[in-house]
DNA sequence: CTCGAAAATGTTATCGGTAACATTTTTCTT
DNA sequence: AAGAAAAATGTTACCGATAACATTTTCGAG
């Protein structure tokens, strides 16, 4: 395995000193054109750049941030992380993933490792929210301390941070007001885990929704159904075989799209035809929706858009003493054939 | 922001050398139980942890893996690197992102970060490969010098490496055989390029198996469908509309599960009914396969155990010399409804 | 009680850069 | 051509940890 070229052997090569070397890497105007020459040749002949490890260590930062969340593989998640990986990338900087997986709170060592690799920036997304407000308050306030700390979501918590959120009211007004438009007035929402501070949240807002416009809220209506397909499947059916049938909703809201494929899936193994039988909406707007049968209606939360805002912001807030940022990002209603918009048809 | 504490303040505070730090640290035995007690105190009343620029640049390493795919939001590669994270996070390394977005080549750049930062080993996934052969050689002959190197997919470089691949023999042989068996004659195959490396290979191992299996190789049967839906949708309409009613194949074998759904829409959309007027087989075995309507046959290709595999070879190969390794993994047909396997339906 | 080995702890060079400050060289003025 | 200012280059301490090697302390045997 090759020793790494080092600053040593480039200077000595050009016989000059390691600064000089330095000040032809870093551009800086102060190098004879001649030296500068010399110098570039040697470096070039041998591939040198520098060690990111010694730069690191000198400067005290790493160029890097933080990401920390549930599941990558998860496609909210992914494009967070996606996201944020190309604002950094343009930035210069790279990205550190950090996963917790399901639920999991945000651990002392994580925490720790951020310190200990001098981190630029972390960015929070997602369920870490559903620990211990203690635990969580205390991790946040120290983490605070050493570097500008981003969330994307309602963090709840007593910090200064840049804090980036999705436009829960809208997020469920949205789909209420347009399957309101279309006729439905018994409307369900499948969804989210109502232990997740986080999630709940959704269900509450959509709540308030149906009341603001004067529809039924039965509580039958609003069903914990977690965040993928199976237990999409799983709910719709536990909801639907407690009710009468004329007491079905004749539309349902989901917590995210993937909920909203089981619930597809197992309406259909029921025998309903869609969209006639029932409306549906998502959320996330998956690169899936236009590919379901029948396509889905789904709520756009752009996390792309809130992932560069965040990473911006921190790596702003890397040079500037602000510590405190705050953002909601407007949801977007993307129709499809799911509540039958299309097929110009009516409830009452 | 504050200032992290160093192994000086410790050993200061504790009234020790920073040797006896490191070794309270790092748990060797050769330390008094009651120093150990006292500087262990005062490590935690600060909670101190050695800087990780420090370590990497004293022992001249970093702990860190780097994956290097064109896109981490297309779902294949999403598995191999949320895989490949979990077999890194268990060996303590961590693991950077490298995206060279599709078909780009690995560029020198990529080249000089990843030895910049002495990444203990590199894993290669995907598309790279489509670079001039010779561009592609020269770096990666460079890179093996300094650290291992590892493959998923068919290098065809006259490099000593990790070599990891799927086994395209069966990949092909698998959706061939199975629609053969369901009396299906004509097969087509939408996907890929024809001008990568990498996934010209599979249709022509699709070819072969064709011709093996004494089936039509019509070449209208062959068509270069890209890797997403939207490309899919346009691959079977310009197959199909290129060919009268009586050649058309009766079954579809696409490059993966996405192109897979666009076919799928783009025949409902022409008044098909699926299975019955058309077997598709998809590849992947993404998580929506068995939520799409009809729910989708695909090959599974085991990213993620081709991920971990190559994570710990590389792992393996820091201490060691070996520098070489090969290892093919067994595909896996995993059937539902889109063959009409289901419906005890067969054609002839 | 002394000596020597073993155990505990300390000293210091090193990893590869960076930048403040010091020194040398060049250039220009008079 | 001397001298001062400007330009170019060099010297060196430091970033934070590690480990080889050096030194001191402890303890048991004789």
């Amino acid at each position: 395995m090759n020793r790494k070229t080092t600053i040593y052997d480039i200077a000595r090569e050009a016989g000059v000193s390691t600064a000089t070397v330095t000040r032809v890497v870093r551009r800086d105007p102060h190098v004879k054109e001649a030296t500068r020459q010399k110098v570039q040749q040697v470096i070039d002949a041998h591939a040198y750049s520098p060690s990111v490890s010694a730069q690191n260590l000198e400067g005290g930062r790493s160029r890097t941030l933080a990401v920390v969340l549930p599941v990558v593989s998860n496609l909210y998640f992914n494009r967070i992380f996606d996201a944020a990986y190309w604002e950094a990338e343009k930035n210069g900087c790279s990205l550190r993933l950090f996963q917790t997986m399901e639920n999991q709170a945000i651990s002392p060592e994580i925490v720790s490792e951020l310190i200990r690799c001098r981190m630029d920036g972390v960015l929070f997304a997602g369920s870490i929210w559903s620990a211990d407000r203690r635990d969580l308050n205390t991790a946040l306030e120290k983490l605070g301390k050493y570097m500008p700390v981003a969330t994307i979501c309602p963090p709840d918590v007593s910090l200064e941070c840049i804090c980036i959120q999705s436009d829960l009211v809208n997020c469920s007004r949205l789909p209420v007001r347009h399957l309101r438009t279309l006729g439905h007035r018994r409307i369900a929402f499948l969804g989210g885990s109502m232990h997740s501070k986080d999630t709940s949240r959704r269900g509450i807002g959509f709540l308030e929704q149906l009341r603001l416009m004067d529809l039924p809220d039965d509580p039958a209506y609003h069903v914990d159904a977690g965040y993928d397909m199976e237990s999409g499947e799983r709910a719709v059916l536990r909801m639907l075989s407690g009710l009468d049938r004329n007491r079905w909703p004749t539309a349902i809201v989901t917590f995210n799209d993937l909920v909203a494929l089981g619930v597809m899936k197992q309406l259909k193994k029921m025998g309903l035809t869609l969209p006639q039988d029932m409306a549906i909406i998502g959320c996330d707007n998956q690169f899936f929706c236009a590919y379901t049968d029948p396509s889905l209606t789904s709520v756009d939360l752009h996390p792309e858009e809130m992932a560069r805002s965040a990473v911006r912001e921190l790596l702003l807030a890397r040079e500037s003493s602000a510590r405190s940022f705050a953002m909601i990002r407007e949801a977007t209603l993307v129709v499809r054939e799911s509540c039958g918009a299309n097929l110009g048809f009516r409830r009452f």
